[in-house]
DNA sequence: GTTTCCCGAAATCTCGAGAATTGTTATTGA
DNA sequence: TCAATAACAATTCTCGAGATTTCGGGAAAC
């Protein structure tokens, strides 16, 4: 079968076979938490021994880490993390609409039983972070980070098409990546458990406008927060300077 | 700025500045002609002579294609070029159509006089080439390739997505390949020109409804004449067999 | 006749060192 | 004091060789 996006594929815990891969996914993580900031220069020499690996092995996750646009490969002038700016974020933002509710339209147009017992079961165990999350158990971030993402693929799942899902996996991580550098400033905010709550419940009454308009302003509502974001977050520099 | 898919740009002429971008660029190129059919296995041993690199540069080389998703990496079992199968194909046009759409949606909104200006001369250039297509001169086979892709990509030039031009590059190498297998069973046939013509039309009188429809339609075209290819392509056959 | 196991060959993956390029600093001259 | 040039240092890019893993054929066992 033709795996499209091998590189970029999450929902299956796919074991890391290579030093090549497992650099490649530690280095992805630190970049989208902002352990590497936008902008800075990722020197090779530096950080192979950080990461514990060869040069050329390094040279090659980077490379990897181009596909995701995490990383700019410049001539002869070695690698960057990837610059952030408000317009940017603004195109991810409303390109991820486009696709992601195509792909809602279509996972509701195919969906079966298996896909809706699915949709129920992840939307549970969203429901459940989100109780603990606003009982003020802040240890559960993390969870809720993977159950939110869980969530929204499930509801994407039975859209047949691999493109698709594709580019969606690769705009959902660029925006993953604004959201962690915005969160220390505007922190949770937002009625999101009211949000997921409805689309949820369009989504299994099939009703495909209405499932499709919330999740389009879900989405849209988060580029509001971004916009917010200090400056100097914007022009690079550590989150906590 | 951000440089999205500074792989995968071609309307600037980059001049390839270091040994991975030209065996790239060599790769690409190959793959998408048919020269490394479908499925073929890509040993590095072998290609490190013919492309005239070390074993690491054509390694760091792949690892680009990969992101294009023209070859496909296995663990550690080496690179491959990427299967084709029809259901692939109609993915990769559909997915193309609702993004190609977009951007001409939003180019036909905010392009300027400049974007008219080359619009006329694109389609000018293309025009030519299609007439002396006609009149049987196969030599300009390549030199229409240039020049549809140029069109097509001023007409969504004024689109202000970053992303969705980045896919939208990605997908039209893809169909390219499709179509480049299929050439030898279905020539030219159509009147493509025609199409182009009240593609062209349309766009100019900023018609978004008439533009978007005959681009859809102009698109999907395709779809018939690679869904007659031979069963043996699909299978990864060389174009010869 | 079919399956299983084992071993050799081939390919992949990894690493460190050398050549080429870029950025910086110091010196010279006006 | 400032601009231009030249040498230096740092980093990137490239290459070939060694360790690990995978693939294929053949013999033995059931």
């Amino acid at each position: 079968m033709n795996d499209i996006a091998s590189a970029t594929e999450t929902s299956a815990p796919y074991e890391p076979k290579t030093l090549v891969e497992a650099a490649y996914k530690r280095l992805r993580r630190d970049i989208i938490e902002g352990v590497h900031p936008p902008g800075e220069k990722l020197r090779v020499e530096h950080l192979k021994d950080q990461y514990e690996v060869g040069a050329g092995t390094l040279r090659e996750a980077l490379q990897l880490l181009v596909t995701d646009a995490l990383v700019v490969a410049q001539g002869q002038r070695g690698f960057r993390v990837a610059p952030i700016s408000i317009a940017d974020f603004e195109d991810i933002t409303r390109t991820r609409v486009l696709l992601e509710t195509e792909a809602l339209r279509q996972s509701l147009a195919r969906g079966d039983d298996a896909w809706e017992a699915a949709l129920v079961a992840s939307f549970h165990r969203l429901s459940r972070a989100e109780q603990k999350l606003s009982e003020g158990d802040l240890d559960t971030t993390e969870e809720w980070e993977r159950r939110n993402r869980a969530f929204h693929e499930t509801l994407i799942a039975a859209c047949p098409s691999r493109w698709i899902r594709h580019f969606q996996n690769i705009l959902y991580q660029q925006s993953e990546r604004y959201r962690r550098l915005s969160l220390f400033r505007q922190p949770v905010a937002r009625d999101v458990h009211a949000e997921h709550q409805a689309l949820f419940e369009a989504a299994l009454a099939r009703d495909v406008t209405r499932a499709t308009s919330i999740l389009s302003e879900h989405i849209l509502r988060t580029l509001d927060a971004v916009k917010r974001m200090p400056i100097d977050v914007l022009n690079g520099k550590p989150a906590t300077h």
